[in-house]
DNA sequence: ACAATGTAGTCAATCAAGTTGACTATAATT
DNA sequence: AATTATAGTCAACTTGATTGACTACATTGT
């Protein structure tokens, strides 16, 4: 088998590797405060309820999934506290799904890890190639995307 | 629900969304090509092939799947022709995972696809500082995981 | 106003891609 | 030569998604 260097890599399999360690790393560290039930695509259903609350349809656009699998990922949720479902406001049938207090906290650790990473990568590159970094990749992501988030958020495997 | 702009995305959004819009446009442009049946983890399988065959072990190894997947996967593509089984030269046991000629032709494919995108990418940021995202890129991957390719490839959702 | 159509959410069945465990054949170790 | 380890496959199971059917409520058009 063929084993690489890094400098022959082409940018996908760089992003994809960048993107891998960078979630495993948050993850293992929001296992070690106590949050082992939360994988990634939970995090990214929390910031579509951020701040006030999204439906389960909107969760369900934003990540690229249906609604059936939202539903069942929100009593997992809900069943270990994270979440809660309550009464939408004006639409009778609707319901909407809130951050708990312990939704909160693992909102608020991700936030803390994710900066001390940046921070980490900070020190290996320089605080001016980081900025570059995030410019350039947020504009590619744009421009290619035409201003929309892409539909499938979710790195199909 | 809140929709935030580009420049508020945390670096780990950032890589997961550089990702899927990359991997998304190669695959969507293998469908058109034909290759319809082959998903990302099969192109990952792929460079663990070139270029002379792998062991189902080499490739459980690279892919961070068990053997038992690795083998489901071959069956996979054997039965539609872009891999075969060979007899292991020394081991009597083992397998030697080769590319058929159609699966070359993906591979080429995919190296056109990706060098375009690249281009497009070019484009849109200039030469520069693209080789810089490249270089800062690999430095961090290459730095943090301390010259050993991440355990884990496969991004967990 | 109300009949027809559309939408939010859930339940159930199914599917896809992985896992663990058991096994066979062969290799390596002592 | 006997023991232990390894490569690969088969089978059963798990997980996280899907599609389809349904209920309750909302919206639209006459």
């Amino acid at each position: 088998m063929n084993h690489e260097g890094f400098n022959e890599l082409d940018l996908t399999s760089l992003l994809s590797l960048s993107f891998s360690t960078s979630i495993n790393e948050l993850h293992d560290r929001l296992s070690v405060l106590g949050f082992e039930d939360i994988r990634p695509v939970h995090g990214f259903m929390f910031k579509s309820i951020i701040p006030n609350g999204a439906t389960g349809i909107e969760i369900a656009e934003y990540l690229g999934i249906t609604k059936q699998a939202v539903s069942k990922m929100v009593d997992y949720l809900e069943q270990r506290d994270y979440v809660m479902r309550k009464a939408h406001p004006t639409d009778k049938r609707g319901k909407i799904i809130v951050l708990t207090e312990r939704g909160w906290l693992v909102v608020n650790a991700k936030k803390k890890i994710l900066d001390e990473i940046e921070q980490q990568w900070i020190k290996k590159i320089g605080v001016e190639r980081l900025q570059m970094l995030k410019e350039d990749l947020s504009k590619l992501v744009y421009e290619i995307n035409e201003g929309e988030l892409p539909t499938k958020i979710r790195p199909v495997w």
